[in-house]
Order: C-alpha cells, then structure tokens, then sequence
DNA sequence: AAGCTTCTCAACCGCCAGGAG
DNA sequence: GCTCCTGGCGGTTGAGAAGCT
C-alpha cells in the first residue's frame, strides 16, 4: 500500500511515514504551527522535505481528519461537485468536511468513476472538465481560493517570527506550550469546529446551487447501479469523529513519553468529546 | 495452500499561482 | 517588471491488501 522507505541524493527519507516521524511533525505542528514548511523539517528534526511534511500532515495528522467509508451524503456531494466542477478535488474536498483531496481523488478513481463509466459527466460534456486538458485551467480563481482559504484550518496556524528549533535529542527538553501558542491551537479548533458546521451549510447550498437535471440522472444512474449503497449504514458516521483519540493521535498515548496532555489533545478536546455521547 | 490478479490509497512528482524583494 | 521562493494542486505511481482461481 505503501511506498517503502529509501533515501534521495540528498539523504532526505522518502516513502512511507514512521510512526517516530509522524510523532515528531505532530509535536511540532501541534506545538508551534506550520510557520514555513520548507524550514519546518529542520526544526522539527526531520529527513523529509517540506512539501512530505505538509502533505502528510494535511493528508493524514491534521486533527479533523476523517477517516473510513464515505457515507451517502459524501459520494453523492462528490458526485454532484464533480459533475460541476470537474477534476477539482481541493474544492470538492472542501465541501466534505474532514476529506482530503486526495482521499477524495483516490475516491473517485477507484470507487465512483467505475460506477459511470459509460455516463459522461455535465461538466465533461460542457466542456468544465477540460482541466487536464489545459494546466491553466486546473486552478481555481483567486476568488475561490481566498474561500477556500478561509476554511483552511492551516492558514490559523501561528506564524512564529523565531521558530523554536527541535532537534531529535532536545525533544524531551520542550516546555509546555505557552499560553499564546495554545491560543493559536484554539482558534485552529474553533475554525474547525465552524468549519465543520460551515461544511453543511455548503452543502446544501451547493447542492441546491449546482444541482441540475444532468446531475439527477446521473445519481439515479448511480443509485441504480450501487446495488448495497444506499443500504448501507453511515459507517463513517460511526467511524468518525473528529475530536476522537484515533483521529487526533494516531498512536498510543504511551508512545508520546515526551509529550503531555496539552500537546496530545491540544483543543478542546474533552468538551468536544462530551458532546458526542461517546 | 500457492500463485495470480485486482483494488486501495499513501506518497511522490511536476507544474502553477502568488507574494516578497 | 523580473526573479526567487513557497504553498498548493492534480496526475500518477507502486507496495501491500484483498479477492480470485
């Protein structure tokens, strides 16, 4: 599934994450933000280059992450999304809270499009879908991506003017994160949270803006064709909760020996768990 | 049980946009 | 206006899992 590790010219690690690394970019990340990528494996005490460090913390550690089957909802949103906006997964994946873009590209390849195979999509057939056509077409416009930087939990992340080196053997002397760095991690939950409620009501907004005949066909297309779909339960539903341990720290508790409580639930995380009737 | 094929998805690659100097 | 740097995006790859024969 995975790549396995190997090393460039350059003696920066490829390939897949080890638990010590993904331990090490969330402590940092965790702890004093994405400030720069490029610097932040320096700091962080890291072989990987920048962009591994921010596509696995985007694709994999970032707290509200979701992970398991997609439910109902979400393949009919991708569907509908695609069938307007054509190979545009960040902005698709911005309508599904907790998906990633590539989670939801790898979505569609290998579950969706096999479902409409013979099925051409609105956008394909408006000629929306050209995007691998023209790379100059691929991007968004700046409009959208102010938007969607705006739902960017990332860009809340604090900017810290002098960021604090962690090298692999000084990991055990971090402070605890001060009062200004929490701050910045609240507010990344609050936007989170927000977000999360925001994700809904985009939905329903585009759903109800971009639906169009073309796109009911299809999903009745689709419906007819997904024999168990519209049977099966909300498994993500029941898998996901973004504020639960396994989403917010991937490993054991016990593996984080260095750090404490503040780092492994950083947000608020307890009142959050609450509220899920967990 | 063994070998083969297909599927899944984490990760890499290269390109582009935008900001800073 | 130009160059450089960085973040972000979409396409693609390929190892391992799962299914099939």
């Amino acid at each position: 599934m995975v790549r396995t590790p190997c090393c460039d010219k350059t003696g920066l690690r490829k390939g897949t994450w080890t638990p010590e690394e993904d331990r090490k970019l969330m402590a940092y990340v965790t702890r004093y933000g994405c400030w720069n990528w490029r610097q932040l494996p320096k700091f962080a005490g890291l072989a990987r280059c920048g962009k591994s460090c921010r596509l696995r913390w985007m694709n994999y550690l970032r707290p509200n992450i979701k992970r398991g089957s997609y439910s109902k909802e979400e393949e009919e949103t991708i569907i509908r999304l695609h069938d307007s906006l054509g190979n545009r997964w960040s902005a698709i994946a911005a309508q599904l809270p907790g998906r990633t873009d590539n989670e939801v590209k790898n979505h569609w390849h290998t579950t969706l499009k096999k479902r409409f195979k013979h099925k051409p999509s609105a956008a394909a057939k408006d000629g929306k879908d050209n995007s691998s056509q023209d790379p100059k077409l691929r991007r968004g416009t700046s409009r959208e991506k102010e938007e969607t930087k705006l739902n960017d939990v990332d860009h809340l992340l604090i900017s810290s003017p002098n960021p604090p080196l962690i090298l692999e053997s000084s990991l055990s002397s971090q402070q605890p994160a001060s009062s200004d760095q929490n701050s910045s991690i609240t507010t990344d939950n609050t936007v989170v949270t927000s977000k999360l409620d925001s994700g809904s009501d985009d939905n329903s907004t585009t759903t109800n803006t971009n639906t169009d005949i073309h796109t009911d066909t299809l999903l009745e297309a689709y419906e007819a064709e997904s024999s168990n779909f519209w049977t099966e339960p909300f498994l993500s539903d029941i898998n996901y909760m973004w504020s639960d341990v396994s989403s917010v720290v991937p490993y054991e508790a016990d593996q984080f020996p260095l750090l404490d409580g503040e780092i492994l639930y950083p947000f608020d995380f307890y009142d959050q768990l609450q509220g899920l009737d967990l």
